[in-house]
DNA sequence: ATATCTGTGTAACCTCAGTCACAGACAGTG
DNA sequence: CACTGTCTGTGACTGAGGTTACACAGATAT
């Protein structure tokens, strides 16, 4: 999560762009919950986030589901530009974490943004490399990789910097793709072994060092 | 070169920016079996199959490997794109499977082009978005698939017009990220069900439309 | 023909993770 | 306070798929 970290609003573009980009596009406040967009749906128009975060998820036909990966603070969803370049509809749903802001650009002005600003190109090519990585390491740890290690990998990245976690093990459940059933058992493994503390809808991470491995 | 030749190289891209990259690009003729780059190497070209075919391999530690997807007449490797874009080392492996014709771009011409050439632009981005969607695709599978679907969708889309494939049980297993047995097993099954013929080093389907559900 | 290599068939076994069922535990509400 | 919904803990079961171990068959080389 290094990208996300930067001061918020955009800012990875320069600032005169990132100016253009605002006054272009129209902005919206989407309350925690709300759903960005759906899987089926078309794609409408190009989606940059300024402030907050958007969770990518894709839907199992038993309930189960699995997070692809997150659009925070000054980035954009890689799926929606692929989909207005392809022309196909959704294959995943969004939903916000929490208040999110975030400014929609019509297809049309994405594109003409495509062709005028090499800005603009570097910033969107930017975040393609670093997601295909991430969903190279997402492939990988789901071909051959225990859940084991996805959970703990899981705990570390989504700690705050005291070390906690805010989250249900059905959340951790629903990020992963598995069962809430055999997260809560890992936890009570790293329990007893000293690594976390559990309480109720929150997890103590006591040796980062240790669960990330 | 006959006039045929477009029709395999380059075919989505217009003609006169094809020529163009042709000439300031390197070309490769690669024998089959060749690593086109290694997992850990750093990415030095901008690489544009225009014959053959090369599989994107994923390593686990224990041997088990897993096809990620294939670069094939006119395609680009996008993970070269994410590499050089990033610079970042790449984190997978490529070998041609069969003898591959290819063009090396210079990082520098690639970035080059990228910012001159509108429809170069539009070449990478199409590629980049069909590619995320069969990424997309493969996680749904790896996370809630069973390996019988993908088995089968792999019988299907790797079989020639007469329905046969040419590939060991082996092979099979290591496009699926799966074992040997497993898919010995599976495809034993598949003939008892009148599906499949099995060969030394080949299967003929018999029945697709059962096959592909 | 003998030896060797590669590919296939199969049985027994093991492990991981998902499911079912149910019991508490905590928190908020009327 | 009791009631209710949400969250967690746990045992028992199940199934998919990976592993081990061998047998054997077709191909190739000596």
């Amino acid at each position: 999560m290094p990208a996300g970290s930067d001061s918020s609003e955009l800012s990875t573009l320069p600032a005169s762009l990132a100016q253009q980009l605002k006054a272009t596009a129209t902005k919206l406040v989407l309350p925690s919950g709300t759903a960005a967009f759906e899987s089926g749906h078309p794609c409408q128009a190009f989606l940059l986030v300024s402030k907050g975060s958007i969770k990518v998820i894709q839907h199992a036909d038993d309930g189960r589901e699995i997070v692809l990966y997150r659009v925070q603070d000054g980035e954009t969803c890689l799926l929606t530009t692929a989909c207005l370049l392809s022309g196909e509809d959704y294959a995943v749903t969004a939903v916000t974490e929490c208040q999110t802001e975030a400014y929609a650009l019509q297809a049309t002005l994405f594109e003409r943004y495509l062709d005028s600003s090499g800005d603009f190109r570097h910033y969107i090519f930017r975040h393609y490399s670093v997601r295909m990585s991430s969903f190279i390491r997402l492939v990988r740890e789901l071909a051959f990789g225990n859940l084991d290690r996805r959970l703990r990998q899981c705990l570390v990245s989504r700690a705050n910097e005291q070390g906690q976690l805010c989250l249900t093990h059905q959340a951790l459940a629903d990020e992963l793709g598995s069962s809430r059933e055999v997260i809560s058992r890992r936890l009570k493994e790293y329990e007893n072994l000293g690594w976390i503390r559990l309480q109720r809808g929150a997890i103590l991470l006591l040796d980062k060092k240790q669960i990330a491995v």
